[in-house]
DNA sequence: CACTTGACCTGTCCGC
DNA sequence: TGCGGACAGGTCAAGT
């Protein structure tokens, strides 16, 4: 599920919640969902809440972190407390399949940390595929994980050099495809995908050696608009994605291509045609973009 | 090196 | 209504 505008959403919605909140208690439902020792981050107090490409991370007052990847169907909701300061109380639900009514937990909830002020925060992940794990915060940086990590889009770092320069390391590939590689750019993921091709005019099976240097720009800045608009609309719901508070995202009521199969195109009127581009569904506007 | 397939899991949807 | 297959926001590893 979440891609960066969805994280980003959630890292915004926790960020005023439960930012100087003590862990008191975690509970692990599914064994494989966290890695690490539950033991060393209880009654830690939560001193920062960042984001970089789809990794989310909860900074402690010890030195640690913890660091979650919600892969295809991880959700992050925070249900308050009796105490609500913010007058916030309104969970929505988060509630992936018909059967549930968006009661925490659910049959989905793999871990729950309870905080100091009686708010639970619900790590919900219908296919498991996702992770939470405990790291040294000054070790981050260090991490394999990270250290392949492309560029951030969003970061102030991100300029058109360094997109150009990660995407001709692989010429050959589709340019949908490449953008979805998370060492060339961080954070881009099959919705936004198609989108930002669509913003940028391009045919998603273009290969990078093919494109010209107006359509790299174009692409360069139809990334950074199409992360900033998921971001506005509260991310994309398209089955399972709700925010911290349990509320489902909008962007895709304003997509153009993205699960518009057999639709008109917005701009020209043309079928959405979809196909299917390194074993992803990608959507795209056969006149618009070439 | 580029591309495909399968694996990891659980669920929905569509066609027969 | 049931059943099989395809597909789903992501990433890995292995094989061609």
């Amino acid at each position: 599920m979440p891609e960066l505008p969805e994280v980003e959403t959630i890292k915004l919605g926790l960020q005023k919640r439960i930012n100087g909140l003590e862990i008191k208690k975690i509970l692990i439902n599914s064994q494989k969902s966290f890695i690490g020792e539950p033991g060393l981050v209880k009654n830690k107090k939560v001193i920062n809440i960042w984001r970089r490409g789809k990794v989310l991370g909860i900074d402690l007052e010890n030195n640690l972190s913890l660091m979650f990847h919600l892969k295809m169907s991880g959700q992050l909701i925070l249900v308050k407390g009796q105490k609500d300061p913010l007058g916030e109380n309104k969970f929505m639900g988060g509630h992936p399949t018909k059967d549930m009514k968006g009661e925490m937990p659910n049959k989905h909830t793999r871990i729950e940390f309870l905080f100091s002020d009686g708010s639970n925060l619900y790590f919900n992940d219908q296919r498991k595929f996702g992770w939470v794990r405990v790291v040294a915060t000054n070790k981050i940086e260090e991490e394999s994980f990270f250290k392949k990590l492309g560029p951030d889009p969003l970061g102030e770092k991100f300029n058109l050099r360094e997109l150009k320069d990660n995407l001709y390391k692989h010429p050959k590939t589709a340019i949908k495809v490449a953008i979805l590689d998370q060492t060339v750019v961080s954070g881009i993921g099959n919705i936004y995908a198609c989108e930002a091709c669509f913003l940028a005019g391009v045919d998603p099976r273009k290969r990078v050696g093919e494109l010209g240097d107006e359509e790299f720009k174009k692409l360069y800045q139809a990334i950074i608009k199409v992360l900033k608009n998921g971001i506005k609309y509260g991310g994309s719901s398209k089955t399972h994605f709700v925010d911290a508070q349990g509320n489902k995202g909008f962007f895709l009521d304003h997509a153009f291509v993205y699960g518009k199969d057999k639709k008109d195109c917005k701009k020209c009127g043309v079928k959405i045609k979809k196909i299917k581009l390194g074993g992803r569904g990608t959507y795209l506007c056969p006149n618009c973009q070439s």
